[in-house]
DNA sequence: GCCAACGTTGGC
DNA sequence: GCCAACGTTGGC
């Protein structure tokens, strides 16, 4: 799950203890909230639009998915005039602090990477702020940010 | 700040 | 259903 730290970012997370994923205004990263995630999944956590961008943390999810309450309130900026209670568009999952990883893993050390080089993350164009991650990839980067969580 | 890549919107 | 125009993401 990708998250520019500037609005929030792993330390927020830890401060908090658990969030709401709001504000996910895309279709496919929507589908794989409400459909895809299940309670204890675990979550990497990515910094981007940062100095480096790069995997900063682990989380988990902690909810099942449900509509996202920001789609109905006009004073969001997440307000989408074209959902309905009973028709809602946007979904998402609550995820809890893990753990931030004892070596952040900058995004051209994970480029350079050979064991990640087909990882969905580092493919051309892509930008889907929720998106799938291998297990062996989630355990090489779990093992080289010196984590303490068990895949 | 630039811009490539991609998603969404809306006219037809 | 097509596709041009536009908006957004996000690395650099």
């Amino acid at each position: 799950m990708k998250t520019e730290p500037d609005v929030f970012s792993i330390h927020d997370l830890r401060r908090k203890g658990r969030s709401a994923w709001d504000g996910v205004r895309n279709y496919t990263a929507r589908n794989f909230m409400k459909d895809d995630m299940a309670v204890g999944e675990l979550v990497l956590f990515y910094h981007s639009n940062a100095t480096p961008p790069g995997v900063a943390g682990v989380a988990k999810v902690c909810s099942k998915s449900y509509p996202d309450p920001t789609q109905f309130d006009p004073k969001s900026e997440y307000y989408d005039a074209k959902s309905k209670i009973d028709a809602p568009r946007w979904w998402l999952v609550d995820v809890e602090f893990v753990e931030e990883l004892a070596t952040f893993l900058p995004l051209p050390l994970l480029r350079e990477t050979r064991a990640l080089a087909d990882m969905v993350l580092l493919r051309k164009g892509m930008r889907l702020s929720v998106q799938p991650v291998s297990k062996p990839h989630f355990k090489w980067i779990l093992r080289a940010g010196g984590a303490s969580t068990k895949p």
